[in-house]
DNA sequence: TACATAATAGACTGATCGTCTAGTTAATTG
DNA sequence: CAATTAACTAGACGATCAGTCTATTATGTA
């Protein structure tokens, strides 16, 4: 499995070695750690850097500004987002309600692990939207159109099913659910405990169409 | 201990009855905007005081800190908000639920007013609590408590009046309500548009237990 | 071998940040 | 009046910000 027999780098050698020969993605990496827990404005180019040993003068070799990162660092996550949110919402060995609430129990595990110092990254940004290139506002949006889209089709699944109500609008519900559940993570933040998620999707199963 | 009346003070004498209310309430005030806009980290105070034309010197007078004077300033947006929800919620000319819907249509005038670009301090140091001093953590989740509570009472009332079921656990509900609501606001933020709110308060009128 | 290019290296710029100190202005008293 | 003291302010301070620049060292290609 381990092909680090890859091609040499080219150009100047790095002075300490670094785990990984990718150093574009090593950034993006970094980044999507800093810009979790601070947010894009206060996130520092330098601490970014420093945690990965990256001098200055590659990063903007890789990235042509802090704003093109930002968005490197946005897809990146929506990529890996979109990922979990399959491997959760598509998981065929659950029914469709079970696969919503391993997706929570998932979230759970994670902001636990990352002791709540993380929240949601598209979250994150969303709220500070408007200190933010115009450019990032589309984008968020288009990711929360695509997460609404899988959950929509996972309530779909649990209609034919037979476990909500056939007359249920899947759409809004996958929307509201987005929403909200944006403000349990925040939530979930602030008081340091996984309860406000539990809460929230508690009342969200409860609150479905029957 | 009272010996302060046997030695008469000398020199100019402290403004003790207006303790200059004007400036500070000014800074405070300004201060609000901005910090409502930007957060807290991204919000500088010189662009607080030029709004409102106050020389920087001026600033460590009247607060000991950025840090205190973010404190004023969530107070004072805490006392504004409380008085605002008992305004909605205890107007007994409209029924319980009504009133809930009241609020929900100011909040929704107030961000069309302000152009999408105000959100809810609360929700947004939330955000950033971990970049904070630490003190603000409690003091942002002491008010979530206080909406609760108001809120919970109001739930109440529409429980005696018959529009939800007896067995409906209010301080649940009212919990559940204001953690989705500022996913809510932060995404009509995002999108520039109501509808978030509108969709999440319908969302959760319709899943009342009745 | 020669040259172009990839990549690293880090000092540097100018702006802005929060904070602080040394000062000025004004009111009161001896 | 002059001394005293509080109210208030101007501007300096070091830190840090995003971003630039030049130099250096490696590989790829001709």
């Amino acid at each position: 499995m381990n092909l680090q027999i890859t091609k040499p780098r080219r150009g100047r050698p790095p002075k300490v070695s670094r785990e990984n020969q990718d150093t574009k993605a090593e950034l993006i990496r970094s980044g999507l750690e800093q810009l979790t827990e601070s947010g894009f404005a206060s996130s520092g180019i330098d601490q970014i850097l420093k945690k990965v040993k990256v001098p200055k003068g590659s990063f903007y070799h890789y990235f042509a500004s802090k704003e093109a990162f930002g968005q490197a660092v946005i897809e990146n996550y929506a990529n890996y987002f979109a990922n979990k949110l399959d491997v959760c919402l598509l998981d065929e060995s659950y029914p469709p309600l079970t696969r919503i609430s391993n997706f929570v129990e998932g979230a759970k595990i994670g902001m636990i692990r990352h002791q709540f110092k993380r929240g949601c990254l598209v979250g994150n940004l969303g709220q500070e939207v408007d200190l933010l290139p115009e450019s990032f506002r589309q984008q968020l949006i288009d990711i929360f159109h695509c997460w609404e889209h899988r959950l929509a089709n996972c309530l779909k699944a649990a209609q034919l099913q037979g476990d909500i109500s056939k007359k249920a609008n899947c759409e809004q519900l996958a929307e509201c659910f987005w929403i909200g559940w944006e403000g349990a993570v925040s939530r979930a933040k602030l008081v340091q405990d996984t309860k406000p998620l539990e809460n929230y999707f508690n009342h969200f199963i409860a609150a479905l169409p029957r």
